[in-house]
DNA sequence: GTCTAATATATAAGAATCTTACATGTAAGG
DNA sequence: CCTTACATGTAAGATTCTTATATATTAGAC
């Protein structure tokens, strides 16, 4: 799995993504993630909670209480237009900062 | 430029590569990274000394002073042999990172 | 002659974020 | 019964980032 400090800052984008396909609670939040990337991507629902709730207060996804069919209470997070807004360029940014870190591969006797 | 939280963690590897070739003070080190990556890449001089201090109590980097031609006391780093080893695994990581952020695109209706 | 920009390094204070550990509770499978 | 999976959270501490400040020299513009 891919190191603990290098993935700082893309939470963000891996929620953002994962809600595109539709809306979903949490803990299949990290599933879905971890499942997707081949487990290359998976972060502590500890830290995966504290930021769900940092990205509703910026109203890029909403959550509300929902009850499923164990009874069990869980908290369905849907983008909103704001958040759906924010996924294409915030990839982009993504894609050119490891275009900027390919420039800096070694330039052979320069 | 890139966006601040976006860049986390990628200062490391920057640093690494812009070291690979050939042993630099820091402020022509964020002068390379700034004009290597057509200025997508550009951090501040606060953030920059204190990580290179991290970076040679992990003793990937070894500085020492010198004086320039003109009086000025400056520290130039270089790459140790542990610093070395850890580029290109550093830059494996982070191609799989991006990777597995591509893999978290969208599925359309799955 | 003086002012400004560039060179060069660094610290301090506060904000943001991450990690590890703790806390709670149900349900299903062995 | 006991463990694993489901499901959400808080607390404490560590790390890191940002903005602001401090120092000092030199080259060029005016």
């Amino acid at each position: 799995m891919i190191g603990a400090g290098i993935k700082r800052g893309t939470a963000e984008l891996a929620v953002l993504s994962v809600l595109e396909d539709g809306p979903l609670h949490g803990y299949e939040m990290a599933r879905r993630i971890e499942r997707q990337t081949k487990g290359a991507l998976r972060f502590t629902l500890a830290a995966l909670y504290p930021m769900l709730y940092r990205m509703e207060q910026r109203r890029w996804i909403r959550g509300s209480w929902e009850t499923s069919d164990n009874g069990r209470r869980r908290r369905r997070y849907r983008l909103t237009p704001a958040g759906k807004k924010k996924v294409s360029p915030l990839r982009q940014e993504w894609s050119e900062l490891f275009q900027a870190l390919r420039r800096l591969k070694k330039v052979a006797h320069a």
